[in-house]
DNA sequence: TGGACAAATCTTGCATACAAGACTGGAAAG
DNA sequence: CTTTCCAGTCTTGTATGCAAGATTTGTCCA
């Protein structure tokens, strides 16, 4: 994403930063987002960083808490629940009705796998949690309907606050294998199994959430008292988010 | 609904107006959307209107059109195609993970056939179309997933909007029979087959539209200069929504 | 009679001002 | 030493004001 601070206040361009910082994981979950500094972050007044907080409102990634402020959506353990329910739905119907891969999609979705093992090898974090959410959008692209594309943007937005929230550890590799499954099924003509692909790969990964753990109040505090283990990573990306309530 | 003009302007409940208007068909698609209007109707001043027509746009409900005004969104024909593909997709994977229903469901679902049955003797067009679109969202409710709950609310909308564009004949009875039967399979434990008669009875309604007509623009002036066929029931929902660009 | 131009009006886009609630820090009392 | 209360500060909630673009209406000219 370009530089916050010198993009121009073109409009949305509030929103898609913030779901940008969030589907990068960039900005964690419970993260307070202020209304005067968004503001001055992005050359506008408070006016329009409200009207860009209710438009994200109303799409579940952020919530407001009255006269105290808005935060980055913290989803429940149920709520994570739901969200994956929802995408086993969403994502086993949209493969199964997939039609054929053309040239493009195929290049698309092998470009996208490279990107992926590329990040997995460099050990970016950031860029693979990015990609990794990213696939199912570009799969939705291919589907062809904006609309459950629209619906699988949200979902996996809030995804990835669930994951930042309860992810035990995370299986860069066999997620990635998941993707190179159904890739695989999609180019072999074979929706049905495709879906059945996509099905066990949610699966394995709300598997590898912790749901009984309850989100540390204390998290932003703790990171920020440890050592900075990549701060070579995260200082590339400093924004002014701050994530202490 | 209440009267609004009587209405305490709590907080989302121009939101919820306003969609509710649009779920019982009382205000038609590309119907303006005048802030001034909807600011004194509501006792409110226009940032709070502003902020609610912000929200619905983030659902697709109504759209802006730059300084000329907000307006209830026209579906394109492709728009519409998609509407219902996601439906499909959503509905088939709902119904088909459909836990059995219990003693309440069961009810519930019977009280509401047992209303549209009212609805169709009584010929009460804009009561049943509420009513068709409600019935998914109460199988949503049933399926226990909010998440999908909410997607399905959105499409519900978008489709209303859709009918009253395309339609060009309304089946009601072989709407509500495609309804009985859904709840019979389910009655049955048979989810499955609920779920493909789910898809049939999305198929039968997209069927009804005729997707090839554009929106006539000049419809609303039409419509005031007719002779007021349902002068008695459009009478009593007296909304000031303005239809005339 | 028809078309083009211009003024007037209306409506939204955006910023700002003020009010009200929430939080913080310190002082005072037990 | 702990707890409670209160003033100060900060942040959001809401209204209002002004500017800019769009539409409409009325007039003038060919």
């Amino acid at each position: 994403m370009q530089d916050l601070s010198t993009s121009p206040p073109q409009l949305q361009s509030i929103d898609k930063a913030i779901v940008d910082a969030i589907l990068s994981a960039r900005i964690q979950p419970g993260a307070r987002l202020n209304e005067n500094q968004l503001a001055t972050l992005f050359s506008v007044s408070r006016t329009r960083v409200r009207e860009a907080m209710m438009r994200l409102e109303a799409r579940c990634i952020v919530t407001v808490s009255p006269r105290r402020g808005w935060f980055v959506a913290e989803p429940s353990a149920e709520e994570a629940r739901h969200v994956y329910g929802a995408r086993r739905i969403v994502e086993y119907g949209l493969l199964r009705s997939m039609p054929a891969l053309s040239e493009a999609d195929r290049a698309a979705l092998h470009q996208h796998l490279e990107e992926e093992r590329q990040a997995i090898a460099a050990g970016d974090r950031q860029r693979l949690t990015c990609l990794m959410g990213d696939f199912h959008i570009r799969l939705a692209e291919i589907a062809g309907n904006p609309v459950l594309r629209e619906v699988l943007r949200d979902l996996t937005a809030r995804t990835i606050l669930i994951s930042l929230l309860y992810q035990s550890e995370f299986h860069a590799l066999q997620s990635h294998e998941g993707h190179c499954a159904i890739v695989t099924a999609l180019e072999a003509g074979e929706p049905e199994a495709a879906a059945a692909l996509a099905i066990q790969h949610l699966d394995e990964v709300e598997e590898g959430l912790d749901l009984t753990r309850r989100p540390d109040p204390l998290a932003d505090l703790r990171r920020s008292l440890q050592p900075d283990l990549e701060a070579g990573l995260s200082s590339l990306s400093s924004m002014p988010f701050t994530n202490h309530r």
